[in-house]
DNA sequence: GGTTGGGATGTTTTT
DNA sequence: CATCCCAACC
C-alpha cells in the first residue's frame, strides 16, 4: 500500500508526485499510462484530497471502472467509491440531470442516440416539404453534430456567414432552418443528443456562474485520460471546470489521435503548453507492451507524420518476432488464414483464445473472419457493430419504457404509438405532428387534448389514441411502486411483444424473443447490481446507461475465453499477446475516403499505429489480392503501409511481389470503349429498359379497358361467387389452400384459407384472384 | 390502414 | 450484401 512508487520508473513517478497545477502526461503507447493514473489519484488521497474533489474523466466507462477498482486496492472501496470518474457524457449527463430546471428540461430528459436524431431529423426534412436527396438526413445529422461540438448554437450559425455560405454553396440553403427546428423539436421533447450532453453543460456554467462555482469548487483536481480526442466543446467544459483552481492533469498520446470524425481535435493536445503557460510537462517514452522489433516498426511509421509532439518511445523488452507479412487470393481465404494460424499458435504455444485479437478497418470486414473461425470451432466474440440495445426488437421496449419516464419524447412514442398495430396510421401521426408544432406541444399532449382541440381525426381514431395514452398512464402508476425490472416485465406481457413472435417462430422471431428475454435480465442484474453498491437503481438510470453504454460496457467476466474481433478504433487502450491486422490494402486501410488531404492520411497512420502497439509479442498483417465490396468482387493493391514499415523488421510469409494473375496480363483499360456486351449486361440494365417499356404500354393502355380484363385465365373471376367452403383453391403467391369460410359480401366478400406453405390467411375474393381447383 | 416484396441505395471509424 | 423506402396489393 505504501510501496507503490517502488514499481513506477522515474518519469512515472514524477508525474504520480506532481500535486498541484497544471500539468500534461505525454504518454506512448504501453507506457504505463493507466498505472500513473490510478497511483496518481491515489496519491491525492493519501495527501489528504477528498474523493469528492477529484474528477477524473475517461474515455469508456469500462476504463473509469477498472481504474476505480485498482483505485480501491490501494485507498479503499468506500473512499474509491465518492470519486468522480466516467466519460464526459455519463458525467455530465449526471451533472446535467440535477441542474436541468435550469434550462428548462425535465430532470428525466431522454438521451437521444444517433438513430433517434436521424429519423427526427427525417421527419423534419419531410415536414418542411425539402428534396430528401439533396437534404439526405444523415448528412444533416452529421452537420449539425459538428455544429454543436464546436458550440456553434443555432444563433450562432445565423450570426455567422461563412457556414450559411458553405451550405448555401452545397445548394443546401435551409440548413440554419432544420438546425433551428431540430433543437426546438429536442427541448420540446424533453431531449438531449449525445452533443448536447456537451452543448448544454458548457451552456449551463456560462449562463449561471453560480453553478460554474459550485463544480469549480468540487472538482479541485481534474484528470482528463485521451486528451488527445477531445473535442472543442469537451476542451471549454475542462477549461472552465479547472479555471480556478488549476489542478488540471491531461493525459495523452497526440499519436494515437484517431476520432477526428467526430470532432476530436488533435490541437487540444498539442497546443496545452499555450493554454497553460506554466504547465509541467511528464514524457512516458519507455513502452513495458511490446517487443523491440513492433515498437520499432511502429515508430517507422508514425515518424512519417508531420504534426505531432517531440518524444521517442523505447523498450527493454526482448526483440522478438519479427512482423509476419501475409498476402491471400481473396478476402474468404484471409480469413482461413486468420483461423489457422490462430489454432496453430494456440497448439504450439499453449494459449488461449483470448490471447488473441482480430483488428479491421471496417465492422463489415468482420464477417470472413467470423466464418473461418466458426469453421473451425474457435470461440470468438465480436465487439461493436450493430449494438444490443439499437436493435428493433430492444429498441421498441425501451422507447416503452422511455415513454413512461418522459411522455413528450417525441421518437419513443412514434416507434411505439402503432407497434404493435393498433390502428393508428401514418396519416394520424401526420396530423398530430403538425397540431403538435401548432401549438407547441408534445404529441402526447395532443393526445391528452385531443377533445378540446380542433383536429381532423374521426372518432374511432380517437379512441384508439385515447386508448394508448391511458394504457401509458396505467404504467406510468405502476412504474411508481414498482422497479424497472418488474415494470419491463409489466411492460413486455401487457403489450404482447413476445407473443406475437413467439407465433412467428422463424429463426429470426426465435432470436428476438432471445434477446427480449436477455434485456429483461439485464435490467434485473443492473438493478441488483446498483442496489448492492447503494447507488441510483431507478428505470430512469438505467435508461442513461443503455444509452451511454458502450460494447465492452456489458461484456461479462464470466464469458469464456474467446478470440476478440473489433475495429481497430475500439481496440484502443486494449492489449494482447498475438495482433492480427486484416485488410491492409489501399482503399480499405488507409481508407478510401481519408486520402484527400495530408491531415486525414496522417490520421489513418496514427490508427495503423494504434493497431500495431496493441501486440504484445506477435502481429501478422495480412492483405487480400480480391475482396467483396457491395456484394462485388474487386482487385486490391496493397496498403502503402506495408512499405512505410522499415523492411528490417518484416517477415514475409508470401513473396512479396505476387505472381501477376492471368487478368494483369491484360490492360483493361483497352476495352474501355467496347460496345457494352450483349451477353454480359447487367441485368439490372435490362430491367430498368424493361420498365420503361412497360411504362409506355401502359400509357397506350385505356384505364377503363383494364377494369373489365380480370385476367388472362377465364376460370377466374373478379367477383368470385363460385368459390364456396371446402373449395380447393390456387392463389398465385400463396400456392394452394382449402377455403375454411366465408364472410361479406360483393367487394367485401372475403374467404379464410388454410395454405400450406403460409398457413392461414383472409383473403378479399376482390382481389385474390383464386382459381378454384375442385 | 396494414403487409409485403422489389428496388434503389449506400459503408469508415462511435460517445 | 443489407437495410430502408415505397408502391402495389390485400
Amino acid at each position: 500500500m505504501n510501496n507503490y512508487l517502488d514499481s513506477l520508473n522515474e518519469a512515472q513517478k514524477q508525474a504520480v508526485l506532481q500535486k498541484d497545477g497544471p500539468m500534461i502526461i505525454i504518454a506512448g503507447a504501453g507506457s504505463g499510462k493507466t498505472r500513473v493514473l490510478t497511483y496518481r489519484i491515489a496519491h491525492l488521497m493519501q495527501q489528504g484530497v477528498d474523493a469528492f474533489n477529484i474528477l477524473s474523466l475517461t474515455f469508456t466507462n469500462k476504463a473509469a471502472r477498472e481504474m476505480k477498482e485498482r483505485i480501491a486496492g490501494v485507498v479503499g472501496v468506500s473512499e474509491a467509491k465518492n470519486l468522480w470518474m466516467g466519460t464526459f457524457h455519463s458525467v455530465f449527463a449526471r451533472i446535467l440531470r440535477s441542474e436541468a430546471d435550469k434550462l428548462g428540461f425535465p430532470s428525466n430528459f431522454t438521451i437521444y442516440d444517433t438513430q433517434d436524431s436521424v429519423r427526427l431529423l427525417t421527419s423534419i426534412i419531410k415536414e418542411m416539404n425539402l428534396d430528401k436527396e439533396r437534404y439526405k438526413a444523415k448528412q444533416i445529422q452529421n452537420r449539425i453534430s459538428s455544429f454543436k461540438n464546436s458550440l456553434v448554437t443555432v444563433r450562432a450559425y445565423f450570426n455567422n456567414p461563412d457556414l450559411q455560405e458553405a451550405d448555401m454553396h452545397a445548394s443546401r440553403p435551409r440548413v440554419g432552418d432544420i438546425y433551428k427546428e431540430y433543437v426546438d423539436r429536442c427541448f420540446k421533447a424533453g431531449a438531449m443528443d449525445f452533443d448536447d450532453l456537451l452543448l448544454r453543460t458548457n451552456e449551463l456554467l456560462a449562463r449561471f456562474p453560480e453553478v460554474l462555482a459550485k463544480y469549480q469548487d468540487r472538482f479541485r483536481y481534474i484528470m482528463v485520460d485521451e486528451y488527445q480526442d477531445t473535442n472543442h466543446s469537451q476542451y471549454l467544459i475542462v477549461k472552465a471546470l479547472a479555471d480556478r483552481f488549476q489542478n488540471i492533469c491531461v493525459v495523452g498520446d497526440d499519436s494515437q489521435s484517431i476520432y477526428s470524425f467526430r470532432g476530436a481535435n488533435i490541437q487540444n493536445i498539442l497546443n496545452f503548453q499555450k493554454d497553460y503557460p506554466d504547465v509541467k510537462t511528464f514524457k512516458l517514452e519507455q513502452n513495458y507492451r511490446s517487443t523491440k522489433n513492433i515498437v520499432n516498426a511502429a515508430n517507422s511509421v508514425i515518424a512519417r507524420n508531420k504534426t505531432k509532439l517531440d518524444k521517442e518511445v523505447w523498450t527493454s523488452n526482448d526483440a522478438g518476432d519479427s512482423i509476419n507479412v501475409m498476402r491471400t487470393i481473396s478476402d474468404g481465404e484471409e480469413g482461413r488464414f486468420v483461423a489457422q494460424s490462430v489454432w496453430e499458435n494456440m497448439m504450439n504455444h499453449q494459449l488461449k483464445p483470448d490471447d488473441f485479437c482480430v483488428l479491421y478497418r471496417t465492422n463489415s470486414q468482420s464477417r470472413a473472419i467470423e466464418d473461418a473461425l466458426r469453421k473451425k470451432n474457435i470461440d470468438y466474440k465480436i465487439y461493436g457493430g450493430i449494438s444490443f440495445y439499437q436493435r428493433k426488437e430492444i429498441k421498441d421496449i425501451l422507447s416503452y419504457l422511455r415513454i413512461l419516464i418522459n411522455p413528450n419524447d417525441e421518437e419513443a412514442l412514434k416507434r411505439i404509438i402503432n407497434y404493435p398495430a393498433r390502428g393508428i396510421g401514418a396519416t394520424t401521426i401526420d396530423r398530430l405532428t403538425i397540431a403538435a408544432n401548432y401549438y407547441k406541444k408534445s404529441i402526447f399532449d395532443i393526445i391528452k387534448y385531443i377533445d378540446k382541440i380542433d383536429i381532423k381525426i374521426n372518432s374511432s381514431t380517437k379512441n384508439k389514441l385515447q386508448n394508448f395514452m391511458n394504457m401509458i398512464l396505467r404504467f406510468q402508476i405502476e412504474a411508481q411502486t414498482k422497479n424497472a425490472f418488474e415494470i419491463a416485465e409489466i411492460v413486455v406481457k401487457q403489450v404482447r411483444l413476445i407473443k406475437d413472435l413467439e407465433k412467428d417462430g422463424t429463426p429470426e422471431a426465435v432470436s428476438k424473443v432471445e434477446n427480449v428475454q436477455e434485456l429483461l435480465n439485464g435490467i434485473k442484474d443492473f438493478i441488483t447490481d446498483k442496489i448492492e453498491q447503494g447507488e441510483d437503481a431507478s428505470l430512469t438510470a438505467f435508461l442513461e446507461d443503455v444509452a451511454l453504454a458502450t460494447d465492452f460496457d456489458s461484456k461479462k467476466d464470466n464469458d469464456k475465453p474467446s478470440v476478440s474481433l473489433m475495429t481497430i478504433h475500439q481496440s484502443k487502450g486494449l492489449e494482447y499477446k498475438y495482433i492480427y491486422i486484416v485488410g491492409l490494402e489501399e482503399n480499405l486501410f488507409p481508407s478510401a475516403m481519408s486520402m484527400n488531404t495530408r491531415s486525414e492520411l496522417e490520421e489513418e497512420r496514427r490508427l495503423f499505429y494504434v493497431a500495431l502497439t496493441r501486440a504484445e509479442k506477435v502481429a501478422y498483417l495480412t492483405y487480400a489480392q480480391t475482396r467483396y465490396r457491395w456484394g462485388k468482387l474487386i482487385d486490391s493493391e496493397p496498403s502503402r503501409f506495408l512499405e512505410e514499415i522499415d523492411e528490417q523488421f518484416l517477415n514475409y510469409l508470401t513473396p512479396k511481389v505476387p505472381e501477376p494473375s492471368i487478368n494483369r496480363f491484360v490492360d483493361k483499360s483497352l476495352f474501355d470503349d467496347a460496345p457494352k456486351g450483349i451477353r454480359f449486361q447487367k441485368p439490372i440494365q435490362r430491367k430498368k429498359k424493361e420498365r420503361e417499356l412497360l411504362k409506355k404500354k401502359e400509357i397506350e393502355i385505356p384505364k377503363n379497358l383494364k377494369k373489365v380484363t380480370p385476367s388472362s385465365s377465364t376460370k377466374t373471376n373478379l367477383f368470385d361467387d363460385n368459390v364456396t367452403v371446402g373449395n380447393i383453391v390456387e392463389h398465385n403467391r400463396f400456392g394452394r389452400g382449402k377455403v375454411l369460410a366465408l364472410e361479406g359480401k360483393g367487394p367485401n366478400k372475403k374467404a379464410e384459407i388454410q395454405f400450406g406453405t403460409v398457413g392461414k390467411k383472409k383473403l378479399l375474393l376482390q382481389f385474390a384472384k383464386l382459381k378454384v381447383l375442385g
